[in-house]
DNA sequence: GTGGTCTAGACCACG
DNA sequence: GTGGTCTAGACCACT
């Protein structure tokens, strides 16, 4: 796996791996259907405990992002992903809401922030397409 | 004050009040030299603890936003606010990568993203030409 | 724990814990990746409250002298200390002014100043070597 | 007089008076029996508050830097200063202490030390040739 | 069991 | 009256 945590981060490290996850969705890496490795060799291949690595798929289950089957195991889901509904979009405006008064009271305007999104969002479509 | 704050969130009530100051500052109702209330009458206001209020005032104070001074309370910091730095800049990168991996994940276009930026960013402007 | 607080002093107990565990560091008996205390056993053992150890450990923490992993506790910084910059560098000359404008006042001389400085550091030499 | 304070910083108004004055005795802008302004001037002077300006007064008085006169008023002591007595030196090495203790752990070397220190001592004798 | 957060209440230094 | 410091005790998130 292309799991990359910080254990020492403030985040903790079931968010990590949320977004470590979601990150390979969104590159490509991990397509509908992909096998996701089981809670136990995950656990084991990252050397974290099991519970850790459950509530971090528990939430991408709950989110629709992938399907847990008792048998078959973890993959992402063949379905495709969750929209981005009314209720996601408000909660990413009051993700957003702080990083730009932060950003407007450090005096870093509207187009350098946009653009430093924009920079991200092509990260990932060059790796998308590449990896 | 127009501090609003979730008592019920799973956000930090510190944190809460950060961005709220912050956010004053952002949109201009906050501004250089201005008076803070001080820790006890602010938490008496909101009716939290006093610590609660120093620990993010002292936030504020190690970031550069405000000044402590010693007797006479809490000040908007005069000389102007942090700088939108490099060691900034990345740590707002990372704040935005998860969020938009989520958003690519979900099919949420960098059109539609970085509308959704300039929209808020457009409220702060407004608001902060009327308020 | 080698840890000798002046409970009647003056200065804050959370800032003669910042020197102590400073000085185990400069003493080398505390090395890159060797674990400290818990906030709560540190503080039962020295008897003062967790929170005392607490702002202490943050401070370190902040400093980069210790890193604090979540559940695991808290380590010497593996990765070596923070580099004596120029922030350091101003900061450390405004603590030496006073000290020194002092010193001139008494008839104290630049010799015997440093004289006493490098008395300081050899003691350092000698117990790093041997402790 | 040339007394410049920080109003906003963490160190109590009293203190940086007393270094103030130490620091105008080491550059020989004020000499024995040179006079001082009363409290009441130099507080309303530096606009402060008396008791402020008192307290440094009386620090410096027990210290013997200056005299102060019930009605002739303040004066620096004509008598010379303080010596560098044994408990002096036991202070200032306590002072040292942590500041060393902090540069080793920095990486700072005793001669880059050393030096700094040294730097300090010619700006006074300097200031006190030229002021 | 660990650190993170919050509350409540106290004393002190400062001005 | 202000912030700084310390204590005591509690609940929660995380692993």
């Amino acid at each position: 796996m292309f799991i990359q945590l910080d254990l020492e981060s403030a985040e903790p490290i079931y968010i990590q791996l949320q977004h470590q996850i979601i990150e390979g969705i969104a590159k490509k890496k991990l397509q509908p259907g992909d096998p996701l490795p089981s809670v136990r060799s995950l656990a084991a291949d990252i050397g974290i405990n099991l519970h850790t690595v459950n509530k971090a798929y528990q939430y991408l289950k709950q989110e629709g992002f992938i399907l847990i089957h008792r048998q078959k195991g973890v993959v992402i889901n063949p379905d495709g992903f969750p929209k981005a509904d009314e209720a996601y979009k408000k909660q990413l405006k009051s993700s957003l809401h702080p990083l730009i008064s932060n950003a407007i009271s450090r005096g870093l305007g509207e187009d350098d922030f946009l653009r430093i999104c924009s920079d991200i969002f092509n990260k990932f479509k060059v790796e998308g397409e590449n990896g």
